[in-house]
DNA sequence: AGACCTAGTATTTTT
DNA sequence: TACTAGGTCT
């Protein structure tokens, strides 16, 4: 690592990467935690509530737990399960364990909440009441799904516009709800619920399952079924939750039916980064779970090991101006570092213009350029800024386009490979019966789908029934599925998608396409997509799409006869209990991929605040700071929608490591319109001594100030290094040795009752004889140092 | 089938 | 402004 100005002298240890693996035995594991840390790695084996807050070492925490009861032996790896919301944060998990545990992750439940679902599913299909090799659609999928259903009921779609159908369906299914459940008030609700039923239906007799779906089938499933319940009640000793402040109802009602008596929750979750409120999340969850869960205590943590104090004090004095807060204060031990700079642009123009300036000079004086955010509310904004910097000749990278699976040339592929596997898709049958275009219209399709719905069958089953030209050509389509569906047959993945890109046309199309080019490279790159989740690598290191559970057979075995045998029916011939091409189309489903491939490029970072949440960077500009902006106009009329603001705004603040620059411009093109805004309300709610003005304060319009802003590069800022702030070793680590086992017939791990102390953990183990001692974590009671000659610490089993 | 035109509409988003 | 969906014309 380079560095030359004070400012960027080599980089604080990241929240729980420090240096090498700590060694395969239980308390180097626990090296470097600070007390709080410590203390939620090491509770006893109840359900336990951590208050993380941004930068706090969450991971970490999570990580090591899970690590840390393994090697102690209180718990084997097929008893846990640890849940995310996106595939990302699984995927950091799995790898940080791999790093931290001698034994590969076999077994372990840590995928996302959608992830886990489509595992329990797959292995219980049948009880599930689902097809062997059921797929997923995701919300394009599902709005054009429900689009059939309005306009084969003959609905207004301007009295029921299909997205917010969609919502309505989700939303009931979020809050638990099946069509017979949901409350009908009046003729629109009413036909609404009919919408639902109906699209109910057509998902059964496709074999599909929205998001939503594979949630609530979960939870049905083990509502109804005792035995299964208990079996995976009983299986899992202990359920890890992060981002817990993000859970809907459904998510919590879930998470119930995988509790048993013997179950240790541990949720972990910062409700001043609750930003999700608008699609459902409860951040309730959190004070639900303390009551009904028996929290006998919160832990906080507290320190943050990312940015300087000024920052921090920026964050903490904006979030106190909410209410209803479980209460939590970042502090730092890296001190202030530089305050944070604010500009006032006098429009977007010069703001954009402004940014590119200091993002040059920091880049500049050594920074990277992937270390440098730019965050923004709404996806609009980025416009003016890339324009900005594209003109310069700056490299950036905007976040939240369209991802991998989402495009369109790969998502025709993923038909055919649909129908291939399942001819009944009548979702991915429309998409691609006449692409690329083989003479089938809009009226051959109506005929089609008329015949389909009088006699209840698949579109496919049903193109005999169109007479003519249009009807022979339904038949050819049908024919060239068939065709390759058999032609297919027994060869590898790789070779079933080429042989498909030939054999649909798709290849011929985008060659002679003009703007083909970039899109026969996606088909490629498919290939190779598919080509990695085959592999070994691909396998092992992709765990959380795999949708097999490894010990599918174990699961059986430990079932109740009744509801085990008959789930898992591996293929007669393969011995497969799913084919890999479906199991890739679930992976497609399940994780859209990256939305930019460009990688390895240094490029300046754009995205919205929400996007940039989990995230940090060096240096980090907050554009935009405007109201009706950021807060947003939408949601300054009520109380909550206003907080989830404020939450938004910590969350952005908190993304800053070093430095942290607020933005905001006097007039804004929106919509084809110049806006006059004024500037944010956070500014008032923000502490004056952190920050420093690159512009005159209280600037009136028009006086003109152009470029005159001060180069926030004033001299020398003189600050000392971040170093220092990492994962500090406590008083815990001592270099007596490894000390598991003693005369006293304790280890490391071992559930102990004291006296006056109840039930605790024992965490650490040191001296011999009479000099023993105990380090023990008691849970409400605290961690306590004990001298074993003295203490009396029976071993529970 | 495909080019062309018009009107309507514009937070935040993962799975 | 800039995109989409939908209609109409060739």
């Amino acid at each position: 690592m380079t560095a030359s100005l004070p400012l960027f002298s080599p980089d604080a240890p990241e929240e729980g990467a420090t240096g090498a693996p700590s060694g395969h035995e239980p308390q180097g594991l626990l090296r470097g935690l600070n007390p709080e840390q410590l203390a939620a790695v090491t509770l006893p084996a109840k359900s336990a509530l951590i208050l993380a807050g941004a930068g706090s070492g969450k991971t970490r925490v999570l990580t090591t737990r899970i690590a840390w009861l393994i090697q102690t032996g209180q718990l084997t790896p097929g008893g846990v399960m640890a849940v995310t919301f996106t595939n990302k944060a699984a995927k950091e998990m799995l790898t940080r364990l791999g790093a931290m545990l001698p034994v590969p992750v076999r077994g372990m439940w840590v995928g996302t909440f959608h992830g886990l679902c489509n595992r329990f599913l797959r292995a219980h299909w049948k009880l599930a009441n689902l097809p062997q090799g059921f797929q997923i659609l995701d919300s394009s999928d599902q709005l054009s799904a429900v689009k059939r259903i309005i306009k084969a009921m003959n609905l207004d779609d301007e009295r029921f516009v299909p997205k917010q159908v969609t919502w309505f369906i989700a939303g009931s299914k979020e809050e638990g709800l099946r069509p017979k459940d949901v409350d009908v008030r009046d003729e629109q609700s009413r036909v609404m619920v009919q919408v639902y039923q109906a699209y109910e239906e057509q998902c059964q007799r496709e074999g599909v399952v929205d998001f939503a779906e594979l949630m609530l089938r979960t939870y049905e499933l083990l509502r109804d079924n005792v035995a299964l319940r208990e079996h995976y009640q009983r299986r899992f000793r202990h359920i890890l939750v992060d981002e817990f402040q993000d859970t809907n109802r459904l998510q919590y009602a879930w998470l119930k039916m995988f509790t048993g008596p013997q179950t240790a929750v541990m949720a972990v979750g910062d409700d001043d980064q609750s930003i999700y409120a608008f699609r459902g999340a409860q951040v309730g969850n959190m004070t639900a779970f303390e009551r009904e869960f028996g929290v006998e205590q919160v832990i906080k943590l507290e320190r943050n090991y990312r940015s300087y104090g000024n920052i921090l004090d920026a964050a903490n004095e904006l979030i106190s101006h909410n209410t209803n807060r479980l209460g939590k204060n970042l502090s730092t031990e890296a001190g202030p570092g530089e305050p944070v700079r604010v500009f006032e642009a006098t429009s977007d123009f010069s703001e954009a213009q402004w940014f590119v300036d200091e993002a040059r000079q920091l880049h500049r004086d050594g920074m990277a350029r992937s270390d440098i955010a730019l965050l923004y509310r709404s996806n609009a904004q980025s416009r003016v800024i890339e324009s900005a910097l594209f003109n310069a000749g700056m490299p950036y990278k905007v976040y939240g386009g369209l991802r991998f699976f989402e495009r369109a040339e790969v998502k025709h592929a993923l038909s055919y490979l649909r129908l291939i596997e399942n001819p009944n898709d009548d979702t991915s049958f429309l998409r691609v019966v006449n692409f690329p275009t083989r003479g089938i219209g809009t009226r051959t399709l109506e005929l089609l789908q008329d015949a389909a719905r009088a006699s209840g069958r698949s579109l496919s089953q049903s193109v005999t029934a169109v007479p003519g030209k249009g009807g022979s050509n339904l038949q050819a389509f049908v024919a060239l599925i068939d065709a390759m569906r058999e032609a297919t047959k027994g060869l590898n993945l790789r070779q079933i998608i080429e042989h498909m890109l030939h054999e649909s046309g798709l290849l011929d199309f985008y060659k002679t396409d003009k703007e083909g080019q970039d899109r026969i490279e996606n088909l490629e790159e498919l290939v190779n997509a598919a080509e990695a989740f085959v592999t070994q690598e691909g396998f092992g290191k992709d765990a959380v799409a795999l949708p097999i559970d490894e010990h599918a057979g174990a699961i059986a075995e430990g079932l109740p006869k009744a509801v085990a045998s008959v789930d898992l029916t591996p293929d007669a011939e393969t011995g497969e209990i799913m084919s890999p091409l479906a199991a890739f189309l679930t992976h497609a489903s399940l994780e859209a991929g990256d939305n930019q491939a460009q990688a390895g490029q240094d490029a300046i970072q754009l995205m919205t605040v929400h996007s940039a949440k989990g995230l940090e960077f060096d240096a980090v500009f907050i554009t935009g700071l405007e109201e009706g902006l950021f807060p947003h106009e939408n949601s300054v009329s009520d109380v909550d929608g206003l907080e989830e603001e404020r939450r938004l705004m910590y969350v952005a603040i908190t993304r800053a490591r070093k430095r942290l620059y607020l933005s905001f411009s006097q007039t804004r093109m929106l919509h084809g319109q110049t806006r006059y805004n004024i500037k944010s309300r956070f500014f008032d709610e923000l502490p004056e001594s952190a920050l420093r003005w690159l512009t005159p304060r209280n600037q009136g319009f028009g006086s003109g100030f152009a470029r005159e802003y001060q180069s926030a590069w004033a001299k020398g800022s003189g600050l000392g290094s971040i170093v220092g702030a990492g994962n500090v070793a406590p008083r815990n680590a001592p270099a007596s040795g490894p000390v598991t086992k003693s005369s006293h017939g304790l280890r490391v791990g071992q559930s102990v009752f004291h006296t006056r102390f109840g039930e605790g953990v024992l965490v650490t183990l040191e001296g011999t004889g009479d000099d023993a001692r105990a380090q023990v974590n008691f849970g409400r009671h605290g961690m306590k140092w004990l001298a074993l000659s003295v203490a009396k610490l029976t071993p529970i089993e």
